[in-house]
Parts: C-alpha cells; structure tokens; sequence
RNA sequence: GGAGAGAUGGCCGAGUGGUUUAAGGCGCACGCCUGGAAAGCGUGUUUACCUGAAAGGGUAACGAGGGUUCGAAUCCCUCUCUCUCCGCCA
C-alpha cells in the first residue's frame, strides 16, 4: 500500500511513477486523494463533536458530586441530540476509512525511475549474462526424462499420492534437493543473515499483511476448516515476524533467511511452462529478506544480487539478469530483477530467482516502522 | 472436546462507574550533584489519526468486537489467545 502523505506530497511524481505499469495512473491517484479529503473533514467533524461530549460529562460528573441533582438532570438531556449525531458520523467515518482502504489497496507500487517502459516480459530489459550457453544437440534429454531414466524423481507418484503438480524426490534427487537447500542456507549465513524456520501455514492477517489477500486469494491453498493459508512463499511468514513492530534504529538492517516448501495452485498455468519441474504446486525454496532504512534499500538491492550471482557462479551455471519493464512487475514491487538459468535441453531461459524493492510498500501495510531522525514521526522501512 | 484461571504502558504490577489526565516499581533518556562514576534528587518517557509554520491543541486505543450509561480499564454479551487440570489421539 502506498502512504498517504507521500501521495499528497508527491502527488506529480507519484502519477509519473504508477503510470508506467499503463494504468490510469492520475485517476488512481486523484481519487485516492479525494477520498482522503472527505476523511479528513468527517473526522475533524466528529472529532469536535465528541470534544464537546466530552466536556459535557465532565460537567455533569462534577455536578453529581456536588449533589446538584437537578441540574445534571438538565445537562443530561442536552446530550441526547449530540450522542444522535456523534453515533452518525462514526458510522460516516468508518465507511469513508474503509472506501479509502479499499481503493488504496488496489493502486499498485509505484516503479522506480530505473524501471523499463513496457508491458510484456520481452520489453525486460537484460543487464547482464554471464556462463557459458551449452550446445546440446538435438538427442538432448529435458529434465523430466532425465529424472525419470535416474529416478530422481516421479510426477506420476505424485499424482497417486496428491495430484498433479506434487513431485516426488528420490534417490540422488533427493539428495541433490536436499544438499542444493543447505547450500544456499550456508551461503546466506555466512554473509551474515540470520536462519529462521518459520510455520508454513498463516493466518489470514499475515497473508494481507504481505499481499497475497485480497489479491491472491484464489492462487494460495486454503484449509477452511482451520482458515489458514498455505504459504506460497517464506516471504509471507519471514516478513510477517515484523508486523506490527517499531524497530529502533540501531536493530535495522534486519537480514534473515529462511528455506520453506512452497504451495501455489497455478491456477489457469498451461502448456510448456508447466512441464516437468517448470511450474509445480509444491517446491522447496530458501529466501533472503531484509529490512533496510529508506536510504541503503536500492543499495541492498544491487547487494542481493551479487549474492544469488555468486551462488549461480559457483553451481557454474550459464545465467542472466533481467530488469523488469513496468508491465512485467509484481504488484507490490518497486522495482525487481529476475534471474534466469538457462536450460540447454529445452533451449529457454528460465527463472530461478527474483529480487525485488518494495520500498515502503509492503512495511505500510505491515505497519512495520522505525525510529528515525525525525522524532515525530515514525517511519515505514524498506 | 470439557472444566477453571487469566489478558492493563518497553517490563512487572495496582485499579470493580466520575480529578485514570492509568497509582507504584523496574528500565530508559536528560538535568542536578561528583575530580570521574555509583548512590541520591529532579524532569521526562506509548501509538495512530486530525489540526497547526511551530509551540501546542483535539480524538481514539487497557486482548478484539458489540451493548448498558450523560460518563466504562471497571458492568453485560460474543469472540480470540495464554496458563492449569481432565478427556481423546496420530
């Protein structure tokens, strides 16, 4: 979610920004900014109100106790008429927060000026490539005959056991998965994050607070009975361990790591992207989170990167980096990086990681903030 | 699943209808004192929103949500969570 102040203080730059993502950026913002307007008046409207019944029951609570029975009396009817019209306006207020919400929700992060123009994934900017592109040849085998010959692993299994989409490691596969998880723990903690093992089912609160509710409601398991979400990544409970918190200055950078499976439905996924171990509902990854003061976090950003470089690097795998435009971005990023590895069989490029600045974003709808140089004011990191 | 107890500020802990403007203590910050420190003394110490150039002022918040009342931390209802005991159980 966006801040109010800085969309009423930045309102131009906020427009230009948003509108790379081709929405209609001014609207949003306009709108947004009205609504805040009749917030802000019925507020101040029934903020007087209830001063003044404040007042009032002052008075009578000295009265009584001055035994002027009487004359509370007529005070006490007084408050009939300010208690109508109090009742009203919180019942104005409450909506009007909540229609403010509501639309705030919906206007995306707006993208940092570095960002690409574009709408598809081939208007992505690539920043770099690095490894060496291997010439398999035609007989080449893709991964899923691969581990089907080594056994490493079984999609069929799955389907018996769960369904689609739900792989069965085995043997060396198993390994292979197991070992690839503690290597990039390792590699994440001896640069200093801390390793956590967070639950991998939240509640609904913790999947609003990172965005996946409203947004992607439809796209996370959910165990009714329990009303709880499966984690489609560590992301959401990593970043949730903060919500709700006021971090002192000298606790940030905040850096912790944190290897989960991942459940996604992938629902309306098809075709060759889901093959194999493309596109699964269930998968292991390890995540980096940190939590940065405003001025380091585009910084820390180009840092992460040069991290996963250095694990690709050493898996000696041919990779690239990828800037993404403006119509390719996730809904809650300022800007991101994609990594992509590619696969010689099937002759694509293909993600494996994702960086991304949320700046303000996500800790504003966390309420995630910090004590700063300003002692008024508290602020949302990134 | 059943029974009981509980939830108050950074922490401990008082508070059963009206100076609660949340006592008291601990912690923390600043000042005084000191050669320096400790002790002692004094002052201050939540968050969100509104208003204001600022100083300041206003409103709300005592687990959450409703209700009673002129007025609720306090009384009533519902829910959540924690602890203790019992039952059931991979």
């Amino acid at each position: 979610m966006l801040e109010l102040p800085y969309l009423r203080e930045n309102r131009e730059e906020a427009v230009a920004r948003l509108s790379k993502r081709n929405i209609d950026a001014a609207g949003l913002v306009a709108k947004a900014l009205e609504l805040d307007e009749q917030r802000r008046a019925i507020q101040n409207e029934a903020d007087g109100k209830l001063a003044e019944m404040n007042e009032l029951s002052r008075a009578i609570g000295e009265l009584m106790k001055g035994g002027k029975k009487a004359e509370a009396e007529v005070a006490k009817t007084k408050t009939t008429e300010l208690k109508g019209s109090i009742q009203l306006l919180k019942e104005r207020l409450e909506n009007a927060e909540k229609i403010q919400q509501d639309h705030l929700c919906t206007i995306p992060n707006a993208p940092n000026s570095k960002v690409p123009l574009g709408r598809t994934p081939e208007d992505n900017k690539v920043v770099m490539q690095d490894g060496i592109i291997p010439e398999l040849g035609a007989a080449a085998k893709p991964h899923w005959e691969l581990g089907e010959e080594y056994n490493l692993f079984s999609l069929d299994l799955g389907v018996k056991l769960t369904g689609a989409g739900f792989p069965v490691y085995s043997g060396q596969g198993a390994k292979l998965q197991r070992a690839l998880i503690a290597f990039f723990l390792d590699k994440a903690v001896t640069t200093g994050y801390r390793e956590v093992i967070p639950p991998h089912m939240v509640n609904a609160a913790s999947a609003f607070a990172t965005g996946q509710l409203p947004d992607k409601e439809g796209q996370m398991y959910h165990a009714v009975a329990d009303d709880l979400y499966l984690i489609p990544t560590a992301e959401v409970p990593i970043t949730n361990l903060y919500r709700d918190m006021i971090l002192d200055d000298a606790q940030l950078p905040v850096k912790n790591v944190g290897y989960t499976p991942c459940f996604r439905r992938e629902a309306g996924s098809y075709g060759k992207d889901v093959r194999g171990l493309n596109r699964v509902h269930q998968f292991d990854k390890v995540e980096i989170v940190r939590i940065e003061k405003p001025e380091n976090s585009y910084a820390v950003l180009e840092e992460m990167v040069e991290h996963v470089k250095g694990l690709l690097q050493a898996l000696e795998l041919p990779y690239r980096q990828l800037l993404l435009c403006g119509g390719d971005m996730g809904f809650s990023s300022a800007m991101t990086y994609d990594m992509e590895v590619y696969a010689g069989a099937q002759k694509r490029w293909l993600e494996v990681s994702s960086i991304s600045c949320f700046e303000t974003f996500q800790s504003n709808r966390l309420k995630l903030r910090y004590r700063g140089e300003d002692k008024n004011r508290n602020c949302c990191t990134h």
